[in-house]
DNA sequence: TATGTTGTAACTAATATGGTTACAAGTTGT
DNA sequence: ACAACTTGTAACCATATTAGTTACAACATA
């Protein structure tokens, strides 16, 4: 299953987009929405900075968009909070005294590849202006 | 990540529907070809059997496949070895006080639904038999 | 009856995850 | 200058999941 960071950063970046004073988006008050603890947001927070989401200085209260909520896509989210990580694991060295150990690896790496492709292709189309949308409707 | 039990799964149902001596079929012999404990593949092999994919006899050694390759989708033996479980964790208790705590959650159910869907289709286009023709192209 | 098998329960080590404490470094208002 | 507050991170902890393992009951067969 994937962890709930997407979940979290997606939550992180409605509040993000939807709350005009930007004194008021501390990570203590974004904690108190998700229900978690502080750090756990700046952790996720940080993430989101570096995938170039959001934008915020040391000292200084608050969070700002970098894009418009129609050019953040949940793939970019998505990736911005998980490693770099294949979402099916492989089982390692097969025998590859067996025809079907031997290939199974390169095989399923096919496979698996399509079946990832076909779900990032399903979060590029839902931005987070489509999460807002549902949120505020 | 989707734990590696859908792929040893796959492994598996492969040297079922490739290996003519159903003598030779022990979850040992598997398990050298997998290259796991024999009880991982008894494991596994218990619950393709309740999933009906595969049938077997205590005491006696072998598995056998119930269904055509073409017959088995990666979505049934992804089913059949995962938890009835959803591919994205959601943080549970938001704030209900805050507009957006209040909804998150039946929004990214929703959301999280329509990509779960986009990768079981993909599952569901995919058979045992194509994973056999990769395998022996 | 001896040998070998499946099916499961129970335990273990390794790893991932989210929560937490602590603190350095920065900002701001007085 | 300094007090109060913030972000950013490192470090640690409890918990859960995972795969591997030992052990053994139940069954089949020569």
């Amino acid at each position: 299953m994937v962890n709930s960071r997407v979940s979290v950063a997606i939550h992180i970046l409605s509040l993000i987009a939807t709350t005009n004073d930007s004194n008021q988006l501390t990570s203590e008050w974004i904690a108190s929405s998700v229900n978690t603890n502080p750090v756990v947001i700046r952790r996720i927070s940080s993430q989101l900075k570096k995938a170039n989401l959001i934008a915020s200085n040391a000292g200084v209260a608050g969070y700002q968009l970098v894009k418009e909520p129609k050019d953040i896509t949940l793939l970019d989210i998505y990736k911005a909070v998980q490693a770099p990580e294949e979402l099916f694991a492989i089982h390692d060295n097969p025998n590859p005294e067996c025809a079907v150990g031997k290939k199974i690896q390169s095989t399923l790496d096919n496979v698996f590849q399509s079946v990832q492709r076909a779900m990032e292709d399903k979060l590029t189309e839902e931005t987070l202006q489509d999460v807002l949308d549902q949120l505020f409707h």
